[in-house]
DNA sequence: CGAGTCTTTGAGGGGAGTCAATTCGTGTGG
DNA sequence: CCACACGAATTGACTCCCCTCAAAGACTCG
């Protein structure tokens, strides 16, 4: 195993590390990050693998640039895009010692990676950092919590609430970029990508978004589209 | 908040502690269990609240005798049922501070209640009580885990997934008993009441299983139906 | 035995999937 | 710079599965 070391330098990205509102809005503080700015910058080219099912789980990641899916396969065959990752989200954190699914990078990414086994030991004096900790795991529970409940919904109410939360993690609150295509969008939705299309035409033609290119959203009635997901 | 203390107190029901099949496959033995017989019996009446949504997760609970569901409402107030927890089953273990679902009893119930306090105390110095708590969470994950993928599924395919893990879960291969309505099984698996009822007529008429009574089934065919999980 | 709840069964409709054709956008090479 | 090619995305027609609504039947408890 690489023995990454901690260090504290920082690359030319460095400047959104605090900026970009999380997936959590629990996040009382930017300051309150010591995790933030630990590990190792690394590189990845676009569909490149960060870290396949049942690997050894030693490192936690951070996204500084780009996108990230995280793929669950079942023992079935079934593919299921777990969630997307935008800058300043992290992942890669299990439970247990291996990996319960894979993480590709959907663009060309840039990513912190950081030793779990630096972590576990700063656990021990530094407070801070086991309540980030805490933090992180919580937010990838409820993660998978709202996947359950949006698994129940119909189309056009997971069409809205991917667009809410897309819109919540974007810094331009009135458009939203998406980094992946529209097939990720499906098989994280649980749709096929002719209903995503055609939800997001109906969406746009009841006037509540705009298609400005393949992937610029426009969010022309942000109110309406919050009360579709309910 | 109330003390509960730990004790060894074992009733006429701790004969079944350690012969259940846990809900994951991963037990190795069923010795290294130090948490199994901590905490204290409580008995709750059919239908009682366990605990509630957004209250402190003070306690670690164990299924003794009957069966207990997990409930989560969301913020648009959809009512969903997270999992069914069989004697010998943990539940109640949060991330955070505060329970982000409900728990009733479905029958009369016979519960071991196991303050958190008590357990973390423990982890200190005995590492098999660690190891467990971790367990016990990665078993929660899986649980949820399972039942994304179980959303992306067919009526059928979702019946036969929930017949074989209660299968698996009781102690009696060939004949399940389903301690809860039918209205729980729909609201656990994403349907309606109708379409669970529909379609174990219609696993019945395949002849892979048999309606015994309203909540004894026989399982006539198991390899079949856990090809239709695949 | 009867009241009430739970469950089953039926008919009909709607939403999403499937299959297929077209358009759009992106990158490549002339 | 334009033409071309390939994949991504859209759009349409059709089908099917599950939900909805409604009624009848079965079990449980007093």
């Amino acid at each position: 195993m690489p023995a990454l070391i901690a260090d504290e330098r920082c690359s030319v990205h460095c400047f959104d590390d605090c900026s970009l509102p999380s997936s959590s809005k629990s996040r009382k503080s930017a300051g309150d990050e010591p995790i933030a700015h630990m590990g190792k910058i690394v590189q990845y080219k676009r569909g490149a693998e960060i870290f396949g099912q049942g690997q050894p789980a030693l490192y936690l990641y951070r996204v500084l640039t780009g996108a990230v899916r995280t793929v669950w396969i079942s023992n079935g065959g079934r593919r299921q895009i777990r969630d997307f990752y935008l800058p300043g989200d992290y992942f890669g954190l299990e439970m247990g010692s291996a990996h319960s699914l894979s993480a590709y990078a959907i663009g060309d990414t840039q990513i912190r990676v950081i030793n779990v086994h630096t972590i576990a030991k700063l656990t021990g004096r530094r407070k801070d950092v086991t309540h980030q900790l805490l933090q992180v795991k919580d937010d990838e529970l409820v993660r998978l919590q709202d996947q359950t409940l949006l698994l129940n919904k119909t189309a056009e109410e997971r069409i809205a609430w991917f667009l809410v939360r897309m819109t919540a993690r974007s810094e331009t609150q009135k458009f939203i970029t998406l980094p992946m295509p529209r097939k990720d969008v499906a098989e994280h939705l649980g749709l096929t990508i002719e209903t995503v299309s055609r939800t997001m035409r109906q969406l746009e033609s009841a006037g509540l978004i705009k298609s400005l290119s393949r992937r610029r959203i426009q969010v022309l009635n942000d109110e309406a589209l919050r009360k579709l997901v309910s």
